[in-house]
DNA sequence: CATCGCATGTAATAGGTTACATGATTAT
DNA sequence: ATAATCATGTAACCTATTACATGCGATG
């Protein structure tokens, strides 16, 4: 189960609370590595109470309650980090996406992966701006956030993802000139 | 939901039984783009059959039935694969614990990436290899078969992998020289 | 005093995993 | 005979999504 030591994660770095911890899952946390929304989160953080990993370190208005991660918390999320890299859950539905092209007519096939690969570029040249904005406003040597680690990650798999869309295309293409009749 | 999707679509290739479905999630279709087991799997193909996205074309020996795409199937996979791109499902548990490695000990953040980054390496040409295998068998200009297109991802991720550790990697000892207390 | 954002939750449903279970055929 | 592989399934449990629901506090 990640998504407890996602939260265990978060709260190492500072406390917070289930919204707080929500907001972080709405940015490229959740984008590039884990999605959750608050009907997971403040079940999943009730639990952790329960278990001694968090526990609350201050109240405040509208029944916000902050979090903290425990000594006992943080034993068990460096373990985890730690444990020997068992390959884990993969579910990446644009990749699979592009699997499935392959089994569909040559046009449609072609159309769509054109159109991945320009999206992926878009979508590259925002996020790639907006990482150089918050560059900019940061001094050279100091440690990079959170976030910034998330965006860099977020950057290169669009140009992997891009690349490899631009690369089918090619094998389509193959494809057509060598079977003219299909 | 992907799974149904990811089922019409090899399907659409060629008929299969649930056995033989089961087979390829377990290669290189599990690896990078969606895991599914036998257990998900022939569930899931009984409810598209009675929705008659597919249907029974033969029977073998123990029970064996081999199912194919009908019309209706065939329509609904495309309509899926053409759907504008709404950015699906990502949940990515390497890449998580990645982004996790930042709340801990600057030690141990630095063994683990190093440690990832060469198994990501390791990975990357047992795979590289065994995809030159495959294609020294096949001819040069025959079209790509599934698999291929899928291992060729799965270099690329790697590849990708590996290099964002090595950035992060320095990314920490960055940290470590600018923050000498911590 | 209306509206927006903060802050929390529950319930129903869907999707996915683990454990359990059975039996036929083929190879040794 | 025995074991390995083929081939299917069910049940219990866990994880995740969607829809519903409430109320406080700050801003205009």
């Amino acid at each position: 189960m990640s998504l407890r030591h996602a939260l265990l994660g978060l709260l190492a770095r500072k406390p917070a609370s289930g919204y707080d911890l929500t907001k972080e899952f709405a940015g490229d946390l959740g984008r590039y590595a884990w999605q959750a929304t608050h009907t997971q989160i403040y079940p999943e953080l009730a639990k952790l109470d329960d278990e001694g990993l968090v526990e609350v370190v201050g109240q405040g208005p509208r029944g916000r309650r902050t979090y903290a991660v425990t000594e006992a918390g943080r034993a068990e999320l460096r373990s985890w980090l730690l444990r020997p890299p068992d390959r884990g859950t993969v579910r990446n539905e644009p990749v699979l996406r592009m699997f499935l092209l392959s089994s569909l007519d040559r046009d449609d096939a072609r159309e769509y992966l054109a159109g991945a690969a320009k999206a992926c570029q878009q979508e590259l040249e925002e996020l790639r701006a907006s990482l150089d904005e918050g560059d900019r406003d940061r001094p050279t040597d100091a440690p990079l956030p959170f976030g910034r680690m998330a965006g860099e990650f977020g950057v290169r798999f669009y140009e992997t993802t891009r690349d490899w869309a631009l690369w089918a295309l090619e094998q389509v293409d193959r494809g057509a000139t060598s079977q003219p009749s299909g």
